[in-house]
DNA sequence: GTCTATACAGTGATAGAC
DNA sequence: GTCTATCACTGTATAGAC
């Protein structure tokens, strides 16, 4: 656990199989592989990491115990696989966003549009089935971990995005000094990781009149309140 | 650890002990107990409630290992007994900048005061000693879990002053909707945690050009970020 | 009251039989 | 490939020494 190589499986077939039958997948998850991984991605969410054991997983997915460590290697290993399913996805479409975004606008997409793009992916594309926000949870979780493991997984899945999004910002915003665009950035995450978490913390607050888990709504409200913040001159009038 | 009831120890008399005096317990903590929390809050920090187990803790703190289960009846019951001992003083200098800041201005503050006010404290005040942000870190690990356990505790510790804020800002932003108000405290307390984290993230991003550890730095940049964003219009104009 | 030794049911991981 | 059996380790509980 503590160095943070990525886990090689002893099952090394190269997986992302090709979907050779995209309806059978749907119905009733044939492989064991993907149901391991259904059944790790809600738990996960649910009860968090170190929440639940391997056992429960292994039986919330009729699989065998070892069957898990087989397909995975470890704990770890499961991990790092939802995140190989699940992040390539959101950062495709970041970029798939922000792409049309700067298209329609000749290359100068407005600030609101870049970070609608960035964010929007993260909220809406956690897990659509079962209605839960299972990978966003899992995600906002492991970004607030110190551990190498979690800041290597995130890094290979996100770094490039990350890049291309801060530039665009930079871009949009001339005037601002690269380290402010920089900070405010990691203001940003910080947001849009804490409306991810749904930690609860804001319903009990304010008697549930807040609701996190609302996409629309919380980008709805996210979006103009980063931007203001983005737009901002930098240093304090005080 | 399914329900939240705070743990009760097996060692109830009232801590808190009126510091009968400041310079033994500065140069080698005395009771067992003050050199387990202090071992705790260290190894808690920086590797995770559930990266570091009792027997760490109990090694670290000299002590043996049944004496912390003695003491503060679970490892569950060491985290509560830590914040008990941590967070108070953050609230109550929260309050107190507050008031100081309601004073100075006739009882209608800045909103960067305001917000200054809340966040500072959060930041400074996360244990001084080893000159590492330590409480403040484990603060922010809790708060994006959604354990039962961990609302339970961010609960008692902080509803009082949090609610106080927002009502602090809403008076400063008479304009401005509840609930919008509400969303964005929200978005503020999701950048202050992530802040506070310090998950080395945005570092990786920008190669270091950027540290949320630079506490001074970081509310430098934060504030006027929040409060803009505060202060913007609801709707987005698109 | 404080501390200790020891035991127990649970965990993740693994070797090896089928 | 899959499963059983087992390992070292975790948090917890308890009986009893000072």
């Amino acid at each position: 656990m503590g160095n943070a190589k990525l886990v090689r499986t002893r099952a090394q077939r190269d997986d992302t199989k090709p979907a050779r039958d995209r309806k059978a997948a749907r119905a009733e998850p044939a492989s064991a592989r993907e149901r391991i991984l259904h059944a790790a991605e809600q738990l996960f969410a649910e009860h968090g990491m170190s929440g639940v054991g391997l056992r429960a997983i292994s039986a919330a997915a009729e699989v065998n115990l070892a069957s898990i460590a087989y397909h995975f290697g470890s704990k770890d290993g499961l991990l790092e696989a939802l995140f190989a399913l699940r992040a390539a996805p959101i950062a495709e479409e970041r970029l798939r966003l922000l792409d049309e975004a700067e298209q329609r606008a000749d290359g100068n997409p407005e600030l609101e549009d870049i970070l609608d793009a960035f964010v929007r992916p993260a909220l809406t594309m956690g897990s659509q089935r079962n209605g839960g926000p299972a990978f966003g949870r899992l995600r906002a979780r492991l970004a607030t971990e110190p551990e190498a493991l979690s800041r290597k997984i995130l890094s290979v899945a996100f770094d490039a995005s990350s890049h291309r999004f801060i530039d665009a910002i930079a871009n949009a915003l001339p005037k601002l000094p690269r380290a402010e665009v920089e900070w405010r950035f990691h203001f940003m995450l910080g947001a849009m990781y804490y409306t991810m978490a749904n930690s609860g913390r804001i319903q009990a607050l304010t008697g549930g009149r807040c609701d996190p888990g609302d996409v629309k709504r919380a980008l709805r409200h996210m979006i103009p309140f980063l931007a203001a913040g983005f737009r901002s001159s930098p240093q304090r009038p005080a």
